[in-house]
DNA sequence: AAACTTTTCCAACACCGTTCGAAATACGTG
DNA sequence: CACGTATTTCGAACGGTGTTGGAAAAGTTT
């Protein structure tokens, strides 16, 4: 079948679920295509633009899932909750791909069209919310990069690390609050938590 | 002169700061120290352990950062400035290595004690500022989470992008709030502002 | 069918992370 | 000092990577 910018995308989403960032190399994509390395070049300028197309991808699965959630709202549900549909659906996408954090954060943001999808219907949201414009742009971004952050931060713990007790009596003299004090709720509960607490930033800044 | 985990620390940080996260390989590393790339795995385990010491000094350097920051705070400072000057370090210390929010999130956080150091200090200021202990560990890694985001984001907008006036065109029709109707202040500013709506949404958690 | 364009192959290049046995160096002991 | 041992470095090698460029194939137009 004939190579396409378009199934070489594909290609490259299939082996980087299955192989992961570190593993996708152009050679493993060809071969799921049936095709050699060298072939890919003539479609795409290199391994940067594919992985940016892929960012892209993964940016406009996030905005068809944010249309989803947001239809899928009661009629009588607040900007809060359109916002909270909107960061959680960002998130569940970026999870759906292993390591697709790093995918989006290897990739500039600006200029990908499905980006900046994601970034338009937040201000629309954030703009109907009655936050004023000139402070609209800093609430979409302060959002979305808490997202990435959040999801970046979130892969990096989750191979449950090895604790000795040693380590651990270590730490919990060195970090007592940390260790000690601090209830460890789940990362969903704490994801939709941070989303609100960053709601509450932005109804400051509504003009009634 | 002696191989050590020191440093080799030391070069990577160094040549890492020159070639960039991509450019980063151990036969350069070791090239900068007078040696060969094989003797470097007798210090090191491999290339992933290198890298994470190296996100570990990076948040050692934030850390130090942000206790001057914090000691040249007034004394009439409120814990909104406090939390506002450890983000700023710890943004400004991220900068200072072009790519350095890559190298971050490209290792775990947790168990590196640079990483726990910053963690525990923030804890501490939310615990003074009121906010209940329960509320603590989602507000911190709110912050955290939400300030290597933004340098990631930042670091990607960066190489200022080719516009051409057509694409511009495009782009003016396609996401109207974004391009035409939106001011764009400095990062700088953005940055700070973004913080003091986390720190609004923190003060919505503070007890009485 | 011939001329031409688009697409694919394939071999090669330079570089990468990593391994391993052999050298070399340092060091404590007789 | 000399000798044996432990620590450290070398240097070559292996399999893999992104990328290139000319030859070959396939498709299209005249």
């Amino acid at each position: 079948m004939k190579l396409t910018k378009e199934r070489i995308v594909d290609a490259g989403m299939a082996t980087f679920a299955e192989v992961g960032y570190h593993g996708l190399s152009m050679r493993r994509v060809a071969e799921r295509l049936g095709a050699h390395a060298g072939s890919l070049y003539y479609h795409v300028r290199g391994k940067d633009e594919l992985l940016a197309l892929m960012a892209d991808r993964v940016c406009r699965q996030a905005y068809d899932a944010g249309t989803a959630a947001l239809a899928g709202l009661p009629p009588e549900a607040t900007w809060h909750d359109a916002i909270e549909a909107q960061a959680e659906a960002l998130r569940r996408t970026i999870q759906q791909h292993p390591g697709g954090a790093v995918l989006l954060a290897d990739s500039p943001r600006t200029l990908s069209s499905g980006a900046l999808s994601l970034m338009e219907r937040l201000l629309q949201t954030l703009l109907d919310a009655g936050v004023p414009a000139a402070h609209c742009v800093v609430a979409a971004d302060t959002l979305l990069s808490h997202v990435t952050g959040f999801v970046l931060q979130e892969r990096g713990n989750s191979p449950a690390p090895p604790v000795t007790a040693e380590v651990h009596a270590d730490l919990r003299t060195r970090f007592p609050l940390i260790i000690e004090r601090m209830p460890r709720p789940s990362r969903d509960d704490m994801f939709q938590r941070s989303v609100r607490l960053l709601c509450a930033g932005f109804a400051t800044l509504v003009e009634e």
